[in-house]
DNA sequence: AGAATTGTTGACCATACGGTCAGGATCAGG
DNA sequence: CCTGATCCTGACCGTATGGTCAACAATTCT
């Protein structure tokens, strides 16, 4: 059973449903909120405008959808944070896991990305509510890792911040990246070493 | 003379343009280039929507004006790495510098991310061009200093986008920043700490 | 002061876009 | 194969928005 809690949904709606989200997040993504039309998305996705509307209400329940579908995933691997791991393997492990993300699902980066900058009008109570307690939980673990002296000290907020930035920064500012870098580079497997030595280089006691 | 080869500005041209760029840097930074009105720039700037484009014919002018205005201002801190000062102490003063800019001009970081985040319509000849050699030079810099031994071994063009990354983002993800941090806490100046401490540990030989 | 240039705006236009709806097509269940 | 529910769409609507223009106001220059 695939549904969660949701009203049931026939086969032709879970298909197209699917369809609608995985053109929204092209459009969106390139585009931001106002950028992406309707248009956009229905032509991504295989249908007409109406029969996407058939099934969001809106262009903005699309976009809450979106982001709400994703939030959990974009969020996952920060709860993997093992508090009696080796403190500077799982704090690579992480750095490596959302490298990871920034390189094979851009798209989704740059989705939150457009709604942090734009003030991100959907995501406030989230941001300062769910994602500040997970946030804490990982900041916990961190400061008893430095507590015990298993890790340098370090402000683990902002290595948190640091992680993040540093990641999304390959997705987010891609193009940018590689024009400065040119083609004969792999940005995301130098990022990957260059961030294992950073971090390392920081970490160790 | 503050004229730079352009046809001669009268006074009240100088004003209003001035007007119309400042309102417009508001506009575009809080909404992306499709969010924002030429409306919102115009009463941002005091003026009607038709005086505005009497002094820009479009929307699309204005934007690729502030763009290119503000693009030397933006960069003009790489150009200040000094090859005889001392290694450490460029870079951190680097990345000081980026650190302010983030926290003094937060718009005109937000107006670069959305321009990146869309793809770089505007800027890629520049990207690519300029902004390449730019890093170019800079890039040679720190090798040289790798190369002799006074900095640590770390890839010179990465560390740049670190840089990059690390700083912009307290600007360009503020509200994320803020709502996980809450209100006792002030952003740019614990982040001054952290990255200082980062980047010394990172790059001392 | 008066002419000429520059500056300003209300009213208007065309288009793009989010969204609606009546009616037809398709599908699932009996 | 019939029927009711689900699915789909062409045509349409209202608004927002980029942009134009003719006419009027202010400024500058002689």
């Amino acid at each position: 059973m695939t549904d969660q809690n949701e009203p049931q949904l026939t086969r032709i709606q879970q298909i197209n449903r699917e369809r609608i989200l995985e053109g929204a997040l092209t459009a969106f993504s390139a585009n931001g909120f106002r950028g992406a039309t309707i248009d956009q998305i229905a032509e991504a996705a295989g249908l007409s405008k109406p029969n996407v509307l058939y099934y969001f209400g809106s262009k903005d329940e699309i976009h809450k959808t979106l982001l709400t579908a994703l939030l959990d995933m974009w969020l996952a691997p920060m709860l993997n944070l093992n508090p009696d791991g080796d403190p500077l393997d799982e704090v690579l492990r992480y750095v490596r896991t959302k490298l990871h993300m920034s390189r094979d699902f851009p798209r989704e980066s740059r989705l939150f990305a457009y709604e942090i900058l734009q003030g991100a009008p959907h995501l406030s109570e989230i941001l300062g509510g769910r994602l500040r307690l997970l946030v804490e939980d990982a900041v916990c673990i961190l400061a008893g890792w430095i507590g015990s002296g298993r890790l340098a000290s370090v402000d683990p907020h902002h290595l948190i911040f640091s992680i993040w930035a540093l990641t999304q920064h390959y997705a987010d500012f891609e193009v940018q990246v590689r024009a400065v870098l040119g083609p004969d580079h792999d940005p995301f497997a130098e990022a990957e070493i260059y961030l294992e030595n950073m971090f390392r280089r920081m970490l160790a006691v």
